[in-house]
RNA sequence: GCCGUUUUAGCUUAGUUGGUGGAGCGUGGGACUGUUAAUCCCAAGGUCGUGGGUUCGAGCCCCACAAACGGCGCCA
């Protein structure tokens, strides 16, 4: 076990005053070394004889051994910490012992022992360690509906850590360069992206919908802040059963005034690159926990991100005899062709204006255009940023909005962002859990995310 | 919406040409003073997804339904 990167010494600190008061990643960092402590916990898994009974104890910090002798803890607290089942909470006070025969380095010489919450052995912990290897770490029925549990076993929990520092990382990056985080309605009255996949909500007697982007709601608001970002969840009601998919995403999106497709793009790179070196930097243990291969996150880290049109990647395709019209957007089945030879993200830029939806800004060089982007990622994970400049003038955004279809009326406040000092402008959306799943190697989409909600789950 | 696969103990699974359903984990009992997913012995725990059919006989063959999972389209 390595020193905590972030500073053993602040790490205490911060907890100081908590009602618990010593951690076990601190122990197997050797801070206690010879000292008493009292760990606070769960028990992860336990084995021994009649006389000695080794504990293995897990907290939110890491795990480690806990030696119990029948002699020094005397018979009645030996057989209440027999009696102490997979995950019942404990609280064990003891000698931190250096020896190489415990996993970690560290273990505890247990002085006394106490059961906080029991488990029954009616009911015990559902979810074995080795029953899950033996289901090779899958996302099995089972382990969906017991979701709740499952977020207690050591892959969930490394997981969850390596989720956060994305998150912190993707306020960090934007934080550091003067964006403004602002918040949109989740209840909203119209579309972003295609109408048939809103989640229709009854709204005192009249439709609302649940929001499918943060983008139109930022876009009224460039104007008053000019940079400005935010992590919000989306919703989509697509049947997709993909290992991509989720119905509730969490979407980090940007928006900036005066900004071209390229500079756009650029805060794209930067914060994904800047996400894959912050996870590197916080959670290395983690990363290694889940057998995620490093290297492949220093490369996406430390390297450009290249960028190709549409019409190059069509030729490309056709080269490698793909059937594959101009102008057709890329569905998935060539997405992975094309990017199975890519090791960093690359970006694919100026689709056929056909392709896509009325925001998207025509490019004045070749009006069969739209200046736009999606960021895909190697490995097969596919899409991770789409974004691009808006339509930005009165004029062009009613033909557009009429154009396609689109009904006016539930769009008033967006076009009056034009009608009213309109300005070039563009942003982007990144699918926070995609990243997540990617930069973890993780098989699902799901197993990034703690309740995942998808087309036929919204239970636990 | 379409295509495919699966469903056996709390969990993970084996189950041959149709002939009395086995195991590992977990749980209970026992043995063992240093284990590393401890080991060893014993035990409890199964209307084999549901309904129907074929057969002397069905976990296995046929039909219907259900649920789950995987994939496609669409997308982040």
């Amino acid at each position: 076990m390595l020193v905590n990167k972030r500073g053993i010494q602040a790490q205490c600190l911060t907890r100081q005053h908590m009602a618990k008061e010593f951690w076990i990643g601190d122990v197997q960092a050797g801070i206690h070394d010879g000292a008493e402590v009292e760990l606070k916990g769960w028990v992860k898994r336990a084995r021994g004889s009649n006389k000695i009974r080794f504990v293995v104890l897990r907290d939110s910090t890491g795990t480690i051994q806990c030696v119990a002798k029948r002699e020094a803890l005397g018979d009645e607290s030996f057989e209440e910490l027999k009696g102490a089942l997979i995950e019942a909470s404990v609280i064990l006070k003891g000698i931190v012992n250096v020896d190489e025969r415990a996993p970690g380095g560290h273990e505890i010489v247990v002085s006394s022992a106490e059961v906080v919450g029991a488990v029954r052995a009616e009911t015990p912990f559902p979810i074995t360690e080795s029953a899950m290897a033996a289901a090779d770490g899958g996302e099995t029925e089972f382990l969906l509906d017991n979701r709740h549990l499952y977020l207690r076993t050591g892959r969930m929990t490394n997981m969850l850590k390596i989720r956060s520092s994305i998150f912190g990382a993707i306020h960090s990056y934007f934080r550091d360069k003067d964006f403004v985080e602002y918040q949109a309605p989740n209840f909203v009255a119209g579309a972003v992206e295609g109408g048939s996949t809103l989640f229709e909500v009854p709204y005192f007697g009249k439709k609302a919908y649940l929001t499918q982007s943060w983008q139109l709601y930022a876009e009224a608001a460039m104007p008053a802040l000019e940079r400005l970002y935010t992590i919000a969840p989306s919703f989509r009601a697509e049947k997709s059963r993909t290992r991509r998919h989720l119905t509730e995403f969490w979407h980090a999106e940007m928006e900036v005034a005066w900004a071209s497709n390229a500079e756009i793009m650029t805060h794209g790179e930067g914060l994904v690159r800047h996400i894959a070196r912050t996870i590197l930097d916080e959670r290395e243990d983690e990363l290694v926990g889940i057998d995620r291969d490093l290297d492949l996150l220093a490369r996406y880290a430390d390297n450009p991100y290249p960028r190709m049109r549409y019409d190059e990647a069509v030729e490309t395709l056709q080269g490698m005899n793909v059937e594959i019209e101009w102008g057709q957007d890329l569905d998935y089945s060539k997405e992975k062709i094309l990017t199975q030879d890519f090791d960093v993200p690359h970006f694919l830029t100026h689709y056929p204006k056909i392709a896509k939806p009325f925001y998207h800004r025509v490019d004045p060089d070749d009006d069969n255009y739209v200046l736009c982007h999606d960021l895909l990622a190697p490995e097969g994970y596919g899409e991770i940023v789409g974004g691009g400049e808006r339509t930005w003038s009165e004029e062009e955004i009613l033909a557009r909005i009429d154009d396609e279809g689109v009904p006016r009326e539930p769009y008033q406040f967006y076009i009056d962002t034009r009608t009213y000092g309109g300005v070039p402008h563009g942003g982007f959306g990144l699918g926070v859990d995609r990243v997540c799943s990617w930069l973890s190697g993780a098989d699902h989409i799901r197993e990034v995310i703690p309740f995942p909600r998808d087309s036929r789950r919204v239970t636990p």
